[in-house]
Order: C-alpha cells, then structure tokens, then sequence
DNA sequence: ATGGCGAATGCTATTCGA
C-alpha cells in the first residue's frame, strides 16, 4: 500500500495538480490538507473519474482535510471519523478512517504564528487533544499512519539554517517536544527509517526565491504506529509538483507498506 | 526590523499561512 500526503494550499487552485500526480505516483491513499473550500465545493466527482473516492472534512477559507483512496480499496463508512472528538473544535484538521484494518489519519496540525501568541496556545492544547486522542486509537487499531502537515521541523537536521530559526515557530523546544510526545506513544518517523538526501525539506516559502535557494523546512511528516513501522519499505519527498506551475508551497510525502493480506 | 508571495474574501485592502 502506498501511502502520502500533501498538503495543496487549495484544493480549487491545485485540483488539476492533485489529478496529475495521482496519475503519476499510483498512490493508493493520498491525504490531503489546506483545501481551503467548503464540502459542497469539493470536486468529488473529478477525482472520482480519475480513479479516487474522497472522504473529507471541509470549512471556507481556511484548513480542511480529506483522504483520497483509489477505488479497488475497501473503506469500511463505520470507521469515518471527523475532528478530534473529545476536542469541541470549529477548525477543520483531521479525518481518519479503517482500509484493511489499517487506520489513516489526515491532519493539518495549527500553524502557531508565534511562541507565545494566542495561536500558540491553541496549537499546543490542540497537540495534546491529538496525543490523547491517539493513545486511544492505537489501542482500537494497533496499524495506525498519522500523515499530514505538522507544522513541526522535528530536528535540527530539518532546518535549512537552524541557527536564524532558533526558537521560532515551527521549531520551537515546545513544539518539538510535543512531538516527541507523539514518538512516546512509539511512533516513527517513517523518512528517517532509511537514509535521505542531506537538506530534503517538504515546505519552501513562497518568497525570496526560498525553494530556488532550498531555504525550506521538512514540516510534513508521516508516523507510523509499531505495528505498523516494520511494514514501510520507502519514504521520500517528492520535489517535482513543487516546481510546477503554480505551485503549493508544500511538497508531497510518500511511503511504502508492504502488507501481506 | 521589515517585507518578500500566494490564496481567499462582503475584494482595489486585509488576514493568514509558515
């Protein structure tokens, strides 16, 4: 099973882009975030006839995710879950549901703006709704994927140059130690199961030349639950829909499982 | 220290993203 995530900065803008690199990357679960529109506007029925159902979760303007699977996989409806439940939240960032016995979660965690902001404090008592939350799945369903946008540069390593984002958003001690909270519950990191170019980011502002200069960040993360872990045979960023014309800012993530039925 | 770019919106200016 080939799994990724991207997140489009538009779903209307970055349709035909979405279409395109299903063609050409054959994934069979693509989660989506930033799709920016609302359910009704979701172009169902053209990723429909490109091969896709779609499960989403949807708001004007502003985040909305979704899961797209190609159409030879069973989704069992019973396990469609929409938002962290136990968190009252307006903002749409997470759908997840059950192919094969194996959990995907879509989520576009809050960007944060600033340490110290009222954002901030929402993105961290967010993060610990989604640390809870997990726990809990994990225990219902052992072979879990959490992909999406985590707005967290994890390490070091994942900063184009650590020293000028020193304590910023994004990389903050916080943020990253929330999401070594999120290891604690055994997550991996499927990217760095196997060696990586140096400098693979996944986001590249849109200003100043950035993906130019690869002045990127790697924000957008696949973690994969014990069960699952052992499974992942690949992961790796895709630069080449970054370069295309209009394009998101962020760059897909892939990975594969090799499942046995 | 600021802005740069791009998307969306009660749109010719503002907010947000990261």
């Amino acid at each position: 099973m080939k799994i990724a995530t991207w997140n489009v900065n538009s779903l209307k803008v970055r349709q035909q882009h979405v279409i395109d690199w299903l063609a050409e990357s054959h994934v069979d679960v693509l989660c989506l975030q930033e799709l920016k529109l609302p359910d009704e506007k979701f172009p169902r029925a053209e990723l429909e006839a490109h091969g896709y159902r779609s499960w989403f979760a949807g708001q004007k303007t502003y985040n909305g995710v979704g899961i797209l699977v190609r159409g030879n996989l069973f989704v069992d409806e019973a396990t469609v879950v929409r938002n962290i439940p136990a968190f009252d939240d307006p903002q749409q960032r997470v759908i997840a549901l059950t192919i094969d016995g194996v959990r995907i979660v879509s989520a576009y965690f809050p960007n944060g703006q600033a340490p110290g902001t009222d954002k901030f404090a929402y993105k961290l008592a967010w993060l610990n709704a989604l640390h809870d939350w997990l726990a809990d799945e994990l225990t219902r369903y052992p072979k879990l994927a959490l992909l999406g946008d985590y707005n967290i540069a994890p390490d070091d390593r994942d900063v184009h140059d650590p020293k000028a984002w020193e304590g910023q958003n994004l990389v903050s001690p916080e943020e990253r130690a929330q999401f070594e909270r999120l290891i604690g519950l055994g997550f991996v990191d499927a990217f760095r199961q196997f060696e990586q170019p140096e400098k693979t980011f996944t986001w590249w502002d849109y200003r100043m030349f950035a993906f130019r200069r690869n002045a990127g960040l790697r924000i957008d993360h696949i973690l994969l639950s014990p069960a699952l872990a052992p499974h992942c045979t690949s992961c790796t960023v895709d630069k080449a829909p970054r370069k295309w014309e209009q394009p998101s800012d962020h760059a897909p993530v892939v990975a594969e499982l090799a499942l046995s039925a």
